[in-house]
DNA sequence: CTTTTGACCTGACAGC
DNA sequence: TGCTGTCAGGTCAAAA
């Protein structure tokens, strides 16, 4: 679920009903996420005030005055804020109880996701270290996307889903801003001119800010309530359609696999 | 350095 | 019904 849009709209919505809030508790249940939760966490987090919430490529950061938690909802992860409390399920491994009585619980069936904090004194993580430029930011535009293809003969998808390149574009918006740019996955990076480069730029920004429309409409109280999806699934026009007709020419839209994931894309539209 | 592959996990689903 | 295999929104670490 924890596409970008969705991560970013995780922290539109929670920031407000946390940020200033005080930790009263800091329950561990199972630390084996994707990294062992550290031990001594709960305890340098309790009594700590929480401070502003930032996105970094699909990283949710929350500072306070004890050092900075940074969150991953891997693949199947997801924050919701709790008003009274409920009996924990299978997979809610984490609790944070607030001075107003909600519960920030986490909950994450694969274990993919992650917790890890960052101590006051130092500047950066090495998670964060690395990552390259945001989709979103002006930055990455089309004469940016130009000169860093330039050379990498690697599959213009893969090198669009490259963290250290471009942080944060996940598999559903690499296939659709693809098809919405008519390039086909396979084409190697460095063949893309500076024409394509410009469209698919535009493509990946109106892709991920549509998304971020459509996720924040029914994602609004998404920490609230169940956890559901936001409802850009309804303008996928590749992804998870392999068979189906091409909304644009009608052809059979393809499905192929790229770095052990699947790639769908219309070979009649895209080149 | 770049590119590819394996690994980490559970759950849902298709096919036998 | 139950078994087996495949796939899933991510991404790091190791191998090639």
């Amino acid at each position: 679920m924890p596409e970008l849009p969705e991560v970013e709209t995780v922290c539109r919505s929670l920031a407000p009903r946390i940020e200033g809030r005080r930790i009263e508790r800091f329950l561990v249940r199972n630390g084996s996420l994707r990294w062992p939760i550290d031990p001594q966490l709960p305890a340098r987090l309790a009594g700590a005030t929480l401070g502003t919430l930032h996105r970094r490529a699909k990283y949710i950061l929350i500072e306070s005055d004890a050092g900075r938690l940074l969150i991953h909802l891997g693949m199947s992860g997801s924050l919701r804020v709790l008003r009274s409390p409920e009996p924990p399920g299978k997979h809610d491994h984490y609790d944070l109880e607030l001075d107003d009585g909600s519960v920030v619980r986490f909950n994450d069936p694969r274990r993919f996701g992650s917790l890890t904090w960052i101590a006051p004194d130092r500047e950066s993580h090495p998670l964060l270290d690395g990552l390259g430029i945001e989709p979103l930011d002006s930055g990455f535009d089309g004469g940016w996307l130009y000169r860093a293809t330039r050379g990498r003969r690697t599959a213009i998808k893969l090198f669009l889903m490259d963290a250290r390149r471009i942080a944060g574009i996940g598999n559903i918006y690499a296939n659709e801003a693809l098809f919405h740019s008519g390039i086909h996955p396979r084409t190697a990076a460095t063949r893309v001119g500076h024409g394509r480069c410009e469209k698919l730029v535009t493509a990946v920004k109106s892709t991920l800010a549509r998304a971020l429309e459509a996720g924040g409409s029914s994602l609004r109280d998404f920490v609230d309530t169940t956890g559901a999806c936001g409802h850009f699934q309804l303008e996928y026009r590749v992804y998870g359609r392999d068979g189906e007709e091409c909304t644009r020419c009608g052809g059979s839209v393809r499905v192929i696999r790229q770095g052990q994931r699947s790639t769908f894309y219309c070979p009649g539209c895209q080149r």
